[in-house]
DNA sequence: CCCCCCCC
């Protein structure tokens, strides 16, 4: 098997041209030692014609290195990239974004016959010794809007790199710095350090304070955007008391000397792969009030389309409120604390339906009669029940706004879309969701796969066989008042105390907390099952078991011998929990079904069907 | 350097 390289391409990116998705042939790696753990890989790449060692891998990609997948010979494809002009005649690339194509072991020779490529070989490159980046395609292109029928509106201004790249406005002279071009949002990145932004700020949090483990101290966001793009941005401490009060939700400002890092999609929808966070020589100055900045930047994301974004991200959406359920509450697991919340389906033109549920505040003003088209920007999507959306305190919540996306939903909805049929999200295949039938059907493996974050539990479903019970302390004495499962302590006298309850009783009830090893397809896990799910496994109650442990010892343990290598499904929640210093995930059977053959088969043939389309 | 956002 042959491959074929982007023969030239080095050439032409060296000389300031951008190549679409050159592919190219690694020949070789070096670590270049940083301080703090910040370890760079340069590479020597070659094209089949020229060979050059200008190449230096973004940091978040240095475990292809470390993990041997970058080893020489490595044909790779580069999906991102950028070209910094360090001085005059030496330029550098940084690999954003790499596709392996073939291993350097599948390879396993040298393409071609490169020559080392020098600077000035050609006669094109004085062209290009500004000190600008030069911006392939593609990392434009990341840029533009994934719902790109939903985002053509005015409102969101997300044009083109050559307009986005005018370089037209001087910034203003500063004590502290000398004029500067004004660069778009969309060209910064973590790998040039002198530039300087215009940008409107859309969005300005609260001060928050935090304390943790690593410390604590206070901060605030905001969303910078102007006609190319958005970014967030984070001022902590200093830089809070510093800027906080001067910055004006919808005012303009020149923005310069802030450091950039790699965004977490996690924590925010803003369009960006970056992020900045303010240091002690950020200036933020403000602007006259340019009319040609936008002033607002969504990223909808139609319904039907949730599920390609990842579970846990952050998003925006729109949609009209079809449905809106009573004001209700639930306690928080972590919190322990009551908090009010509401549901509501929101629908749009594809004739998908999406649960969202608004919290707090949010749930308690919310009025849905009229349906009305709600805007969520930053709200977080969930794969429970397929896939189902979340308000957060930082989401920012309309009603009825006056843009392009909510009056089309609008006259839509008042034509036909209120007769309309909506499908579901279900991720079972079988089973209408939102009946409480939710299904998330995940392995062992899967889940511990994930690394479930901390705080978050996950809830799946997988279908198992229990492989080991033990019998030792999976009961205990427990006080007998109704609500009270605490563990009573036997004073010796006839009588037991519960420390909850701060009384003692004549009497306790026995409780199950059973510890199983249980197997799916994939992997086995120790889970903790309850009463309720512990007596559906053992088939007898607690009281059942309580007697025939003292009674009949025999008797007992064949309960337990009978109970293994049953299958069943379960429903688990897993979460990551710290234990003695160290993150542990904790699972919990929530519940064991006897396996409907009929149901479970209709769902593997489902999953071969989506197996055999993929 | 935050980043919790709750329930099934």
């Amino acid at each position: 098997m042959s491959y074929e390289l982007t023969t030239g391409a080095i050439e032409q990116i060296m000389t300031g041209e951008a190549v679409v998705k050159p592919v190219l042939q690694v020949l070789g790696s070096k670590m270049i030692a940083g301080s703090g753990g910040a370890d760079r890989y340069r590479l020597l790449l070659s094209d089949g014609k020229y060979s050059h060692s200008s190449a230096m891998l973004a940091t978040q990609l240095n475990n292809l290195v470390i993990n041997g997948e970058m080893e020489t010979f490595t044909v790779i494809q580069l999906e991102k990239y950028i070209c910094n002009t360090i001085q005059p005649g030496r330029r550098v690339m940084i690999l954003l974004e790499v596709t392996i194509i073939a291993s350097g072991a599948t390879v396993g020779k040298k393409i071609g016959n490169p020559q080392q490529f020098k600077a000035g070989q050609t006669s094109n490159e004085q062209a290009q010794s500004e000190n600008k980046p030069v911006v392939q395609q593609p990392v434009q292109n990341s840029r533009t809007p994934l719902s790109s029928n939903m985002n053509n509106g005015p409102a969101t201004p997300h044009r083109g790199l050559s307009s986005g790249m005018k370089v037209s406005q001087n910034a203003p002279n500063t004590p502290g710095g000398t004029p500067g071009k004004v660069h778009p949002i969309s060209s910064l990145t973590p790998y040039q350090n002198r530039w300087c932004i215009k940008a409107r700020v859309t969005n300005k949090s609260a001060v928050r304070t935090w304390s943790n483990s690593r410390g604590e101290g206070k901060l605030f966001n905001m969303t910078l955007l102007d006609d190319s793009g958005e970014i967030r941005a984070t001022a902590f401490k200093n830089e809070v008391d510093k800027f906080y009060d001067m910055i004006e939700i919808n005012k303009v400002y020149f923005i310069r000397k802030a450091t950039l890092k790699t965004a977490d999609k996690r924590y925010s929808s803003i369009n960006n792969d970056y992020e900045m966070t303010f240091n002690q020589e950020t200036e933020m100055i403000p602007s006259d009030d340019d009319k040609s900045l936008p002033s607002l930047s969504y990223n909808f994301i139609p319904i039907n389309e949730l599920e390609k974004h990842d579970s846990g991200s952050v998003i925006d959406v729109i949609g009209v409120v079809k449905h809106v359920a009573d004001l209700s509450s639930v306690i928080g697991r972590q919190s322990n604390k009551e908090v009010k919340k509401r549901d509501v389906q929101l629908v749009d033109e594809n004739k998908v339906l999406v649960r969202l549920t608004l919290w707090g505040n949010d749930a308690e003003t919310f009025d849905g009669s009229s349906n009305p088209v709600l805007v969520v920007k930053g709200c977080r999507l969930s794969d429970w029940g397929g896939r189902t959306l979340s308000a957060l305190a930082s989401s920012q919540i309309s009603i009825n706004p006056d843009i392009p996306e909510a009056h089309r939903l609008r006259g839509w909805y008042d034509t036909a879309g209120h007769s309309a049929d909506y499908s579901e999200f279900r991720s079972d295949g079988q089973g209408p969701s939102g009946s409480g039938f939710s299904t998330n059907w995940k392995s062992f493996a899967d889940i511990k796969g994930m690394a479930v974050s901390e705080n978050k539990a996950e809830y799946f479903t997988t279908k198992g066989t229990i492989i080991f019970l033990r019998k030792e302390n999976c009961m205990y004495q427990a006080c007998p008042q109704p609500d009270c499962n605490k563990k009573v302590i036997d004073q010796s006298n006839g009588f037991f105390r519960c420390e909850k309850c701060a009384k003692e009783y004549p009497n306790y009830k026995w409780r199950l907390i059973l510890s199983a090893n249980l197997a799916d397809y994939s992997d086995n896990q120790w889970v903790t099952c309850f009463q309720d799910t512990a007596e559906a496994i053992l088939g007898k109650s607690g009281e059942e078991l309580g007697q025939l442990r003292d009674q009949d010892e025999n008797a007992f343990d064949r309960i337990f011998t009978e109970a293994t290598f049953k299958s069943y499904v379960f429903k688990m929640r897993a979460k990551v929990e710290p234990y003695n210093d160290e993150a542990r995930l904790k699972t919990i059977c929530m519940s064991a079904t006897p396996v409907n053959f009929v149901d479970y088969s209709k769902k593997l043939i489902t999953d071969i069907e989506a197996m055999l389309a993929a």
